[in-house]
DNA sequence: ATAACGTACAACCAAATGGTTGTATATGAA
DNA sequence: TTCATATACAACCATTTGGTTGTACGTTAT
């Protein structure tokens, strides 16, 4: 598998994707399982296109594949994009740790917070 | 430190926040130590009026606070906030790999069967 | 007291977003 | 072949987004 670094419009399109209820629940079902978009879209209280749209954004975002299955596009989830957006949170939470270890910020923080 | 769970709508706006460039940036400049809006502004080709705009994006996304001293506002990160925005990101990872860990159980019930 | 600084916010604009309906096309079933 | 199904996509619309400029206001420095 070939991983390079991802630049920023593909994390601006990754997290833009995940900002919306609907495309994180289809994303949540397709974790699991293949679903078709029809079979998506008949979960939500919206048109077929509406569904159909939030797949393509999922899909140019490289949270989803579309497989073609007869006349039928199985929808499955992409692990590996989750997983570098996971990542690279967790990168800021890493950089944050550091700072903490540092001993005459962490005595600065005490003397300036007052709460808790 | 009340934990309660993330809306929606919450988390729309983490996501959200976190789909800009410009945003992610002001958010690594303020994980290692607070920043003016003036300060952070220096960094970026575009109005003040604008970076403001970004620093107002991540306060209501919680991703980041501002503390007035003086007639500065210092940004500060909001790490508890980025730690869920991760744990929400690594729960469809473990979801992803319990159903790998199925598949590998229906595999184990097949060789089983051939075993008897 | 006055000037400079740091911030806030309103009004405006172009582009993107999230939805709709309608139409087209390819595949599978009868 | 014909009909129903699954998908794709264009055109349209209202709202949001990301930027701008201009103005106002509290705080600090001279």
């Amino acid at each position: 598998m070939v991983v390079y670094e991802l630049t920023d419009s593909e994390i601006d399109r990754i997290f833009q994707a995940l900002a919306d209820a609907t495309r994180r629940d289809i994303v949540s079902r397709v974790l699991t399982a293949g679903h078709s978009v029809t079979a998506l879209a008949e979960h939500y209280d919206m048109s077929f296109a509406a569904v159909q749209k939030h797949v393509q954004v999922l899909e140019r975002a490289l949270l989803v594949t579309k497989e073609r299955h007869g006349r039928e596009q199985l929808v499955n989830s992409r692990i590996d994009t989750i997983g570098r957006a996971a990542t690279l949170l967790q990168a800021y939470e890493q950089i944050w740790a550091q700072r903490a270890l540092r001993i005459d910020d962490i005595l600065a923080e005490d003397t300036l917070k007052e709460q808790s």
